[in-house]
DNA sequence: TTTTGTCAATACGGTAGCGTATGGAAAAGG
DNA sequence: CCTTTTCCATACGCTACCGTATTGACAAAA
């Protein structure tokens, strides 16, 4: 009666692998856990992919993709000033942050997972270059000089970074009062 | 001729532990490719741990005990004004910090580490909690009011985090003068 | 010198995951 | 209607690790 096809897509096992990453660490990303989450035999796995590894570079692909370019776009479209944009920026920060899988949850473990996996290293650098570059933008249009606006933009990225992993530890130390003060104290005119 | 005496001690399955965590991620921290390391078989680890899981809480205990009482220790002991001490402890933020293995690099793979492990979650709280307590305080005698003091401190705290986290993956975004710039802006009276 | 205690090697059974090979079912295309 | 393609199941061998049990080497104590 039901639909007997199951019929999965490798975006199927990509957004599963990053809910195993998510709950139970990079260790759970493996073709059998998936296999057995999803309702199906690692013989679907192998259909869709060549091997483990090939599972992991997808992923780390479409994170790629996923949390730079969707975000700048998303804060460049609504417009505004330098000054709003940077509280959206830090509004996304704060919470999940937008698209599926976690969002935010993903980013701190995958930044340990960068601790052993060079593509994934080489991935998260190209990530922080794009968005310090991004922020350092912002700051400027805000209206901070050139080494004071990157200083700013390095601030609040090490800060981000360090409440998504604060985050996905378990326990929040963040709040939107900490990070309007932030910004505050980064644009107030000396 | 040279020693066959070969006398592991708990404390020398911790170390091999944590340079295993930092290298080669959690699944690294595991009973026969720590023995391989250390140049013995697992017979010699049982012997000193009841099972896999007990090393894992030894190495949290002993880290509890190595990262929080001894830095501010350490910082307290030197003396100088408030802002000196915060100065100090950027520094450690931003070297590997003291003590033996890796310190600060050790930290970004535990908190990933706790995305997995209850007890590591909770072993984090408790560190993050005494830290900030001492960061916030450190910021009042420097002449914060309350509310700012503790924004303060938490940001610092999650910019202190947030490189952590970043240097674990290989690229370090933080320099000195990022640091002097956050803490001129977050001392400057209004 | 026995005896006891400390630390490590060896051997074993058990589990879990990887990757391959092959076959089957169902839809799509001719 | 038949064939091809798409997607998944099953079965297999292989490897790596866990934990236990047993034994052995060596040192200190008796």
């Amino acid at each position: 009666m039901t639909t007997k096809t199951i019929d999965l897509s490798k975006t199927d096992w990509i957004e599963a692998g990053f809910q195993a990453l998510i709950t139970s660490g990079p260790t759970a990303v493996s073709v059998e856990p998936l296999a057995r989450q999803l309702g199906v035999t690692k013989g679907s796995f192998y259909w869709h992919f060549k091997n483990r590894t090939m599972l992991h570079e997808e992923m780390l692909n479409h994170w790629e993709t996923v949390s730079t370019e969707r975000i700048i776009e998303l804060v460049e479209s609504t417009g505004g000033t330098a000054r709003e944009k940077l509280e959206q920026l830090v509004g996304f920060a704060l919470h999940a942050s937008p698209g599926k899988y976690g969002g935010a949850r993903a980013e701190g473990v995958l930044r340990a997972w960068a601790a052993s996996s060079e593509r994934a290293r080489k991935m998260l650098a190209r990530i922080d270059k794009r968005r310090r570059a991004y922020l350092t933008k912002l700051f400027k249009e805000a209206g901070l000089e050139v080494p004071a606006a990157r200083h700013a933009a390095d601030i609040v990225y090490l800060a981000s970074i360090g409440a998504q992993t604060a985050r996905s530890t378990g326990h929040t130390i963040d709040h939107l009062s900490t990070w309007d003060h932030l910004l505050d104290r980064l644009l107030e005119q000396t």
